[in-house]
DNA sequence: GTTGAAAAACGCGGAGT
DNA sequence: ACTCCGCGTTTTTCAAC
């Protein structure tokens, strides 16, 4: 789908606000609001806007503490990998999972209320799973986390 | 601040869906519409919900490619830390960036449209901030990402 | 793309249980 | 503390231009 600079300007405001009503975004994109409405539900059936969720602070709700884990494995047949998907899909702590290229095989990011539950998801995570080197490394500090996305690659 | 099972169950529906209108998340709590949405508004005042945003398709605007940055540096005065973070906010490419403990010093996740793009970013980086150890690790597939915290620990 | 208007949802209060 | 009621206001949504 093709983006021009309103589409452009408009996911920028959304990235930042959801809750932004049509007709404040129509005033900041110089447009009335009817066809700023249609730009939006556009946006939205195309999937570029995938969709609209509150963001929780992590500290109010007692998840405080990262931990990013890299998993290197030797077991790399599909069956394996489908169980290994499925465990970490349903443990709720994994809030990111990547397969890497390099050396790692996997990085996680996880979210706990401190290093004792860490020990506990660990558990639950390499329970069954035939990991070969699992590192943990904590994260001191969470100095920039944000949503948005930049589009200044978007065509 | 005090969260029930109520306010936890909110949370979790507002976290995958802030579209959700006020009577319908009553309903699902068994509640009407005016004590809901006074639990709601309690969240966003105590700063439990910081904000609702829109999520946007990374492939949809051309940054399909997330690279995870490891790096170590031998600078640790508080002049050359602020002068790192700041580097690091403007850029936009940059969507997380902690500060660790153990053997790495930051870790950043960055989004670019490719490999070639991400040389950019790397310049931008390291072009006058002295880091000493800059390693770079490519996912290949993002097989889970979330925005929802896991709510079993909230008091 | 614009204007205008109907339909829906929200904001917030009051009285009662 | 929640339920039910409700009305003014705002916002969404869909006409017709």
């Amino acid at each position: 789908m093709k983006l021009d600079a309103i589409d452009r300007k408009l996911l920028e405001l959304l990235q930042q606000d959801a809750t932004l009503q049509v007709a404040e975004l129509a005033a900041q994109v110089h447009l009335s609001t009817t066809p700023c409405w249609r730009r939006i539900q556009r946006l939205k059936e195309a999937g570029v806007i995938t969709r609209q969720v509150a963001l929780v602070d992590p500290r109010k709700v007692n998840v405080g503490v990262t931990v990013f884990v890299t998993v290197r494995t030797s077991q790399h047949t599909p069956a394996w990998f489908e169980h290994f998907r499925a465990t970490v899909q349903a443990i709720p702590e994994v809030v990111e999972f990547y397969r890497m290229s390099g050396d790692i095989d996997y990085l996680l990011r996880i979210v706990v209320p401190d290093i004792q539950a860490y020990d506990g998801v660990y558990k639950r995570l390499t329970d069954g799973t035939q990991l070969h080197d699992v590192s943990s490394s904590f994260a001191m500090e969470e100095i920039k986390f944000t949503t948005a996305l930049p589009l200044g690659y978007a065509s």
